[in-house]
DNA sequence: AATATAAGGTGTGAAAATTACACCATTAAA
DNA sequence: TTTAATGGTGTAATTTTCACACCTTATATT
């Protein structure tokens, strides 16, 4: 555990929380790192920024060059800067997150050597993490759950076309309680964001749900309302 | 304006927000600059953040070093981390913001000489601020202004004892619109977090008014019962 | 003493939002 | 045809929000 490595001087980094739901599950996506420290253990995917690129195109590199995911418009909600959180030296983390759907994104092929695979964990039993990265979800997840309820962050979760089901089993896992069902169909249609579809679910064994859309020119009217009162 | 200056390496640096209370009018604690770049302009106070200490220390030393203020309690909202937003070199800045009560903290004298003088400037006539102190301002306005909603913010800015007037204006001055006078007392005190005082208001030339106290224990207990369900 | 000034303090009814709650309908598979 | 699984719907009670106006009290002024 006493290995020597070599020290560093202050730098920055950027840590990614990338949210996904999958099979009812929320899940997180995690890398395991291939170099010391913590050589072999989960982490969230990060690394260090440039010196001549902005914190934001850092986030989209790092999590490309991590991952293989790309353009997912993450959004920074906290920086860790800890004098001891990285043994190697002073280095502060921003914490940029982004919920995004996991279908269609399933070839997770890490680019750079740092990473050796990147896999969705579920965020139900995660296992300790690299450096402080456990305190980071924690505090990241405990904004988007909060987020949750004032913006209409679910839908980056889903396949562009869901069922109201599927969006209010994404609502409870996120949230972690069970919800009415009918309260939350009258309120998610009260909004007027949903566009209801003629199509319906296909390839199931029982009555098949109609589809809806999010529609985001429909929510930008509403929210910019709200926003000019 | 193409003076040489020297060039610094990648480092970090803290910039903090510090809003009061007074004659009824919201106003934010800014420096005048000592040193290049920006020499004489107003900024935030800010500075940067030695190797061996976290970032919530180097906050408050930095605040206390510019501004004599110390003890805050400040919290970080964003971090800025733009390439050029510095013109010495590349920084990024973390930003934190604390509400206080003016009275009492009347004398506000820099310690350290990159300070000329600190001083309250009401945030409705702000001049341009050096470096992108002014956008860094924006934001944390508006995030305060919204946590105001769902967080009780509002009594670090206001002496122990106050009236409900005077809550009442706080509120009108950070949201910047008329509340009802009715609705608004009718609100806070169904909240059951403040306690009313015996005593009254002094030294006024009309009736007085009846104090109030923020009960922090009760809150608590009112938060905490939130956060649980 | 009377009056003016300035803010303190109070209640009600309408409208909107939230909550609790249960059953029949539809589809595909067995 | 039956079963299993989810889809889909309405109402009444409660709580919250909102709009709205007048009398009271303390001091200063004449």
């Amino acid at each position: 555990m006493e290995e020597k490595l070599p020290t560093i001087d202050s730098v920055f980094s950027i840590d990614c929380l990338i949210f996904g739901f999958d099979a009812g599950e929320l899940k997180i996506l995690l890398i395991e790192r291939n170099e010391d420290p913590f050589k072999g253990w989960l982490a969230l995917p990060g690394y260090f920024v440039k010196q001549n690129e902005s914190l934001d195109d850092a986030a989209d590199r790092i999590l490309y060059e991590l991952t293989g995911l790309r353009d997912l418009q993450m959004k920074q909600f906290h920086t860790f800067g800890d004098v001891n959180r990285h043994p190697q030296g002073r280095v502060i983390t921003v914490g940029y997150y982004a919920l995004i759907r996991i279908n269609g994104q399933k070839d997770l092929r890490p680019v750079s050597p740092y990473a050796r695979k990147a896999i969705w964990h579920s965020v139900n039993d995660l296992p300790k993490l690299a450096f402080d990265h456990s305190e980071i979800f924690n505090n990241g997840f405990s904004k988007i759950r909060r987020r949750l309820n004032y913006q209409p962050i679910a839908f980056d979760l889903l396949p562009e076309k869901f069922t109201l089901t599927q969006l209010q089993g994404l609502y409870e896992a996120i949230l972690n309680k069970k919800l009415d069902k009918r309260n939350f169909r009258k309120k998610m249609l009260s909004y007027g964001f949903l566009k209801e579809l003629v199509e319906k679910q296909k390839g199931v064994s029982y009555r098949a749900a109609k589809l809806y859309k999010f529609d985001r020119r429909k929510y930008s009217k509403i929210f910019q309302n709200e926003m000019s009162v």
